[in-house]
DNA sequence: TCAATAATATACCGATCGGTATATTTTAAA
DNA sequence: TTTAAAATATACCGATCGGTATATTATTGA
């Protein structure tokens, strides 16, 4: 065999990949089988063979579109070892979302927390953990550059992290929904600002 | 009569009114007929013979909670002349938004924008427009603030009002969705600092 | 190569979806 | 009080919803 991978788990992950921007557009209760059928190219046996319900292919698919943005940041981060260079990461991709394909029809914690906060429970959690993953790792850059003195001792980590979460995703979903970037531009320019201020 | 309101105008406003809670909690996609009929005690005749579709529903809905958001605001913003004072209003009614039972199911103008912004393009425009008025309104009040001589001649209105929307929605999302407002609390915070740094 | 088995397709289920034609009731002006 | 019109309820429509039992096909280890 070219894979170790069984025919089933190829197939599973190939409908979420064909899926997931289907989801991350139109939400959960807006996605239906017949989306997904048509997406895929699958029939409902074949989604349902792989899958125990629609709720089971929404929950695999968040993960993959988190891990998609979560792989995207990485990869940037390590590409400098200044911790200012790594948190202004955040704002220059954010700032291209357009650019980024799996960004274009949202964050997809954004989407997911919006939609899910007061009917959907296990996706309410993943969105809120995928928070918390956030701004941890936010948090232990800053920590990690205060120790490293190229940020100021006496800043706030979960204050920096809150800040930046909150502007990204407010800035996004303005830029969503008007269609134009120039709030998202002016967001981002002023985190960029605070980012720089916090050099020691 | 004790009203100059026609039946159907009163019921067309009951219908709205007792819906509204609904379409913002679950969503445009994820709100059915039977809900609207649930919530109301009417028939779907009755309600389709005051709307022409669900749609029609969804938008006047929209309409009267964003309405019911800015009034509330705008009603603490008259409670005092201070530029300052009342740019503060917007902090402190976020962040106290599980005291305020139409912003317990979430900012109307969030759920909105998250929801239709790939699916829904009256509801879109509905929730873009909303944000233009928005960001007008702390614009024009930061704009007299300064010929008030209460704030800083050289400050942005518009950057300013980018800020403030971003960071009341993205932390609002984030409060949410996590059950706690340690986060918003955070931002809410922040903001504050950010406005009373502001005064000339 | 050949069975056993795993994976996928077909055909169907009842429930619910948004929506409507028509009958009944309520309103309100004369 | 009567009556025409407006408002609401009843009963129904076809389409689609998520989901499943079963038949067919593809995979894979022996």
């Amino acid at each position: 065999m070219s894979t170790s991978l069984s025919k089933a788990d190829r197939t599973r992950q190939f409908i979420i990949e064909k899926t997931a921007p289907i989801f991350n557009e139109k939400g959960y209760a807006g996605t239906s089988l017949h989306d997904l059928t048509h997406a895929t190219g699958l029939t409902k046996g074949s989604i349902y063979g792989n899958f125990e319900n629609k709720d089971d292919v929404a929950l695999a698919v968040f993960d993959y579109n988190h891990n998609k943005v979560t792989e995207y940041i990485k990869a940037r981060l390590l590409s400098t070892e200044n911790a200012i260079e790594r948190l202004l990461v955040y704002p220059e991709v954010y700032r291209n979302y357009l650019k980024i394909p799996f960004l274009h029809a949202g964050c997809p914690i954004l989407n997911t927390a919006t939609e899910a906060d007061d009917t959907h429970p296990l996706l309410k959690e993943k969105a809120a953990n995928a928070l918390s993953f956030w701004k941890r790792a936010v948090e232990n850059q800053i920590k990690r550059g205060i120790a490293r003195a190229e940020i100021k001792a006496d800043t706030n980590p979960t204050e920096i992290a809150v800040i930046l979460i909150s502007l990204i995703e407010g800035a996004f979903m303005q830029a969503k929904v008007t269609g134009r970037t120039t709030e998202l531009k002016i967001a981002m320019d002023y985190l960029e600002k605070l980012i720089r201020n916090l050099k020691a």
